[in-house]
DNA sequence: CTAGTTTCGGACCGGCGGTCCGAAACAGTG
DNA sequence: CACTGTTTCGGACCGCCGGTCCGAAACTAG
């Protein structure tokens, strides 16, 4: 059922027109199973997307590769960022359906631990002196991985591979300590 | 008629939820009307924001402030951003309603007239050498100002104040120059 | 085979953006 | 003022979609 769906999204060109009455047809199911299955349409997307999430998830918890504790902070940040970067590459469409309900994205699971993730790290980057609060700066590179940001600047013409080299470049500066 | 929904956006707690017919009872016009003077809701969204942001557009296409040709770059673009989040801060409610319809916010008129305004004003602080991308910068410094983070960052306690201060940093820091 | 229980699915509902056509207001003419 | 052509108005109506709900089907037990 989830697999349906998972195709579904990952053939349509539309993602924003698929309706939960296609998924539903898709997965050879009744609306009622597929609401009874997941509360509503954001707890399917969520499910959908928590799935895909995963092995991000559990590298970052067990301080796989990148992100061992004993790699500097700055470093740990860049890849997370990254990291999280390409799941939303590879996982566009569904993005993008999630962005077409009125899900800020922001109110997720899923948000507030990437979110939690990034203030740990940037307590470790960011010396106690600066006056730059961690709480207003996961927030900000956060904003860089928005799917419609992302959108925006795939459509400007920036390969993905470009996108990643910006944003590496992007998040850097933006750690500096000026001031 | 414009006034009419201003108001109604000014004074509603629930700005997702105001509906084409509640403005246009409010209003004391038909549905019709409304529609057939501003097409659709984003239309009629548009001409709002567009009125309340008509100051600040002037004002930079006059250069007068701190938009003055003579003003160092850096400093124009700090002030061009607060000015901006300045504006979405005064237009809360009616940024919210336009997040809610799904328009990405990206792809209306004023979106491209600030980027362009800011693009232009990155082409002179950034030095030739660097290989950060204007293009880039441009989009990712606007995702500062997208309603949802500015939410988002309210809610997390953060005073308005407080927040113009962070994004002035935040915005200094991206410009710094390295590698 | 029957009765009880769980699960399924698609007809149905409510609400919203958007359309459309009859009515009302208006303007020109004798 | 009466009559008619024209423009504008407004709210009943439509289609769509997320979400609900109840009758039917399937499954278990005795």
């Amino acid at each position: 059922m989830l697999d349906a769906a998972a195709t579904v999204f990952a053939t349509t060109p539309a993602p924003e027109s698929v309706t939960m009455g296609t998924i539903a047809a898709a997965a050879g199911v009744g609306k009622g199973t597929l609401f009874r299955a997941f509360g509503d349409r954001d707890g399917l997307l969520d499910a959908l997307a928590a799935e895909r999430f995963r092995p991000l998830r559990t590298a970052v918890e067990h301080a796989e590769g990148d992100f061992a504790t004993g790699r500097p902070a700055v470093r740990r940040i860049v890849s997370f960022l990254d990291a999280v970067l390409r799941f939303k590459l590879e996982n566009h469409n569904l993005m993008r359906a999630r962005e077409a309900a009125s899900v800020t994205s922001r109110s997720s699971d899923r948000y507030r631990w990437t979110y939690d993730v990034l203030c740990g790290m940037l307590a470790d980057a960011l010396p106690a002196s600066t006056h730059r609060s961690p709480h207003y700066l996961a927030h900000a590179l956060l904003a860089l991985v928005q799917i419609d940001l992302v959108d925006e600047l795939l459509a400007g013409g920036l390969s993905p591979d470009e996108l990643r080299r910006q944003q590496a470049a992007q998040v850097t500066a933006a750690l500096a300590i000026r001031s």
